[in-house]
DNA sequence: AAAGGCTTGTTATTTTATTAACATAAATAT
DNA sequence: ATATTTATGTTAATAAAATAACAAGCCTTT
């Protein structure tokens, strides 16, 4: 009812404006006081006009001559970008990728806070890794609700994907950051951010024999 | 001069075409003859007038009443995806996100040979990972010049990543897979494909906090 | 104090991507 | 054999995203 309409930015708008965040914040800590739509659009890799578009988005403190505050900037972007450490988050999967994930919530400590790990192998069931507990898989649904969690991270076998993902939704998740290269079946209301790294892969290798290809026509 | 015109298809298309690749690929080895532009589309996620704009970039087999059959269409996708086996693939980095990345190439063997990882820590270098062998990233250049190497990952920390593009491309390097958060800065015939797994984070994040939001108003 | 030269915030235009429409062709049924 | 049905391949229309343009405002300079 608010002005608050986050909802509405859409996800590439999102993205971007992630990359400002941490370019302001490292402008920030470098001591930069202000800056240009431009500055941040080259620091980014996007165009000036895409900066002043996206920030349209943000309650902004810009101005003629001076441009815009690092700091103040870098805080409205955080603030639109939202908190979200009220909703912790689960891990399903702890194998390679789901422990180098662990890793990286435990060194860039990000908005959020990793709250437990679900796996099947019974064998790390009950230890930590990197402080984070693992539990059963099988304990899944209660845990989910019990903690209200809304957001959980796949990183587990492909043919598994589906049916926790059906569990989780059920059981009030609300946004799913896919791992796997399955593509999810889920209500409307669910978000569903696929990083598929089998396809960024595949995109590389496309465009590195394109880019051979051409070379051999030139 | 041919019809050969790869680099042509924009990356959007060409990641669809890896969705469907998999899913046809799936399908035949469950025995399933044929199907319809409908059922690919379903599968993969997407419209079927979407499945068959992006067909047009693959010399189909389609027919009215009797649909493609899957397993000739799975096989001219894969043709028009390439196979970019001549090339072999470098790592950038063996930490927990590399290690992660080295187990998955030995796991689902990608159309792709990791040929080496490269990495600074001493005590790492001479040994091997997943039976590639990890060397002293010094030796980053002589290696991607000798073996013609033209396609490089990332996953090394933040404040490396600029640098260690530069070296690559001087080299000879045309394609890029970046984990680092990093924007990269490459000359236009560089292909760079970005995978920034922080971004992944923070838009689940926003999304989960959106939905949230929503409800309360609800 | 007024004017000029900047840049922002916003609107308009262009470009790109997705969806819809349709003409064509093949198989079946009449 | 002819008509009918149905889905492809392609073109047209719509929707979305990125870029460009511009009015408004502030600082500097004269």
């Amino acid at each position: 009812m608010v002005k608050m309409s986050k909802h509405l930015i859409n996800p590439r708008t999102v993205g971007r404006l992630c990359i400002y965040r941490r370019v302001l914040n490292q402008l920030s800590s470098q001591g930069t006081k202000r800056l240009f739509s431009r500055d941040l659009a080259s620091m980014a890799g996007v165009s000036p006009s895409q900066v002043r578009q996206d920030l349209m988005n943000v309650p902004t403190n810009g101005t003629p001559q001076n441009g815009y505050a690092v700091k103040e900037l870098a805080e409205a972007v955080v603030t639109c970008l939202g908190t979200a450490q009220s909703s912790s988050v689960v891990l399903l999967g702890a194998g390679h990728l789901g422990q180098a994930l662990l890793h990286y919530f435990q060194a860039t400590q990000p908005r959020m806070a990793m709250s437990a790990v679900f796996e099947i192998n019974p064998n790390m069931v009950g230890k930590h890794l990197h402080d984070v507990p693992v539990w059963d898989i099988a304990t899944l649904d209660q845990y989910v609700r019990s903690a209200q969690v809304r957001i959980a991270i796949l990183a587990l076998p492909a043919e598994e994907a589906q049916p926790a993902t059906d569990r989780l939704v059920a059981a009030g998740v609300t946004s799913i950051l896919n791992f796997t290269p399955v593509r999810l079946n889920t209500p409307a209301h669910v978000f569903v951010e696929n990083n598929d790294i089998q396809m960024s892969l595949e995109r590389v290798a496309f465009y590195a024999a394109a880019h051979t290809k051409e070379k051999v026509q030139a």
